[in-house]
DNA sequence: CTGAAAGCGCTTACAG
DNA sequence: CTGAAAGCGCTTACAG
């Protein structure tokens, strides 16, 4: 049988309320005492039950997260995410609360985290723009003793906990490759295109690309970068107007959002004059995209594993307990059509 | 607060027992009380904290792993996953028994099954081998009650639960993408490594990729299928004959294991003439091959997920639970050098 | 068919 | 510095 508190009470000699105490490293016990507990610990091989320690605590964790209300099928599908966390939220004695803050709104999310962290919640989570002011507020966040978490875009600085994201460096040098060899041996232009060069994973993405372009694929030209501002309608506009005047580009890189504009440019082009396409988020209009061979590569980050693991840093943090790096990394998830879910 | 057991049987006016009773769907309980309680479930929104009802069940899934006793890099990470799981088993309740079989054996395997069964574990995982005598046990561990979980590798038939694997036929297309795209517009032949067609997983693969071969790259030609039982030193004979006698090998595709006896052969090969590879599994071999560019791409299944998988799975079959399907599907990751974790 | 009481493994006031 | 007792939300004999 596993032993329980019961079991290093009389082993040692003492009080369920001292083993509790040495336990969880509580003050108010002599060496002597201590020892013997942790002796009997150790001889009889004690693990703590989390479920039932939980259970008498009757501790709940309010987590409050900070969404942009950019409505794009990512932000949509984290926002599905965050309501399946929900559901299962009582197991897990989370709570969660969800704040909606204006895209690409560096003022606006400064201030939000200062009415989050008002409400005292046991963590944090938001979509970085990495801004000053942003910085700012998220050092007094951390300064108050909050865990906090950047989810999909990160804040410059060590101005959080965790990261629960994607490497997007390694995305934007992954991007690189597959459009370079997909590409063949053809010569011609790559364009790029981007939702703001304000957000540190669209930055990140476009800097490892091009480096990665310019050294191993350098018979290709990059192009200036496209702001779309994660819009269809103002991607469409631009890479249509793109186009319209260049014949020659053999490759395009969506690094952003508002692949729905992308996708009717591209339809409008005819079938011989269509780049290799690599982009971001398998939504249903990019999975659609890629069956029917418009696009070539999807990049995908899964909502739902950076929801459950910022979840999983929070509590872990507000607990003090160490978080397991390898465990909350993000892969990057590649979809061709033929692996596709 | 959320509300509890107290709640409902002071609400429905029962007692606590009897609500338990209605809970769990256990008879001896008038059809006019269960709806009283009912009603009360449904007007608090009572949800059962599962965690508690465990603790007060003192319940325990004993299961058992039946593992190839093969010695490659894939399944001492099957190993490594099944220690981690045994790790957190304490909190969830289960017991991990690991069985060694021998690689490749229907019988040695159909007769672990019979063995494994007869102690009456809370579920059974086992990587099969497709062949009828492992059908048959298959059948009978089904029959006797027992939960039964294919990993890695599944079963023909309806013989088991669950399968905890990828989509080897998605793999094996995926490959083919990957290798017809990259090797440009060279003409040549594709070579093909596999472990045995006597096991399902490398044989699915082993067809959809030749399907894909044949539709999308025909100018390339499929040469007859190496076997090298997933043995290195096996691999490294074959591979060297097959480059001796062919100097028009431009790509491929080692879908079983023993990548090490590949990578040496390969490193003998004249830069000039070294195929396009694409290979399963991110091991330090494969890895470091990644890296020096003598494979282009390697698909990976995550044994960590798979056995947690597995082992909900099982837990959730033991339990009558219904299975997310979704949330259970394991995911092909492809790995270039340039988004290595 | 129904209920009172004890218990799962841990924590928490409270008293000393 | 230490311990006895009650309680977290649920389940389980046992008695009626």
């Amino acid at each position: 049988m596993k032993p329980t508190v019961h079991d290093i009470a009389s082993r040692a000699g003492v009080s369920l309320a001292t083993v509790d105490r040495v336990l969880n490293r509580r003050p108010g016990v002599s060496a002597r005492t201590r020892e013997k507990v942790d002796q009997a610990v150790v001889e009889l091989g004690f693990v703590r039950d989390v479920a039932a320690a939980n259970l008498a605590k009757g501790r709940t964790y309010p987590l409050t997260f900070l969404i942009p209300s950019n409505d794009n099928s990512f932000m949509r599908g984290l926002r599905l995410a965050l309501d399946e966390a929900r559901d299962r939220a009582g197991v897990e004695r989370v709570a969660i609360r969800l704040v909606d803050v204006p895209a690409f709104d560096g003022p606006a999310l400064a201030e939000a985290l200062r009415d989050a962290a008002a409400e005292q919640p046991a963590g944090i989570a938001f979509v970085a723009v990495d801004a000053p002011e942003v910085a700012a507020a998220a050092a007094n966040v951390i300064a108050a003793g909050i865990p906090l978490v950047t989810l999909v875009s990160d804040l410059s600085g060590s101005q959080r906990d965790h990261y629960a994201g994607i490497d997007n460096a390694a995305a934007g040098r992954t991007a690189a490759s597959l459009l370079g060899r997909f590409a063949g041996g053809r010569q011609g232009k790559v364009a790029v295109l981007a939702g703001s060069m304000l957000v540190r994973d669209h930055r990140e993405r476009y800097e490892a690309f091009a480096s990665v372009m310019a050294s191993d694929f350098s018979h290709l030209q990059l192009m200036p970068v496209l702001e779309g501002r994660d819009d269809p309608d103002v991607v469409e506009r631009l890479v249509s107007e793109i186009f319209a005047i260049r014949n020659n580009i053999v490759a395009l890189y969506s690094l952003g959002a508002g692949n729905r504009g992308l996708i009717r440019a591209l339809q409008r082009r005819p079938e011989d004059r269509r780049p290799v396409v690599v982009a971001h988020e398998l939504t249903e209009t990019t999975r659609a995209a890629l069956r029917s061979g418009l696009i070539d590569a999807v990049l995908n980050q899964d909502a739902g594993h950076e929801v459950r693991s910022a979840i999983r840093v929070l509590k872990a943090k507000a607990d003090g307990l160490p978080v397991v790096a390898d465990q909350e990394r993000i892969r990057i998830d590649i979809f061709l059509k033929d692996n596709l879910p």
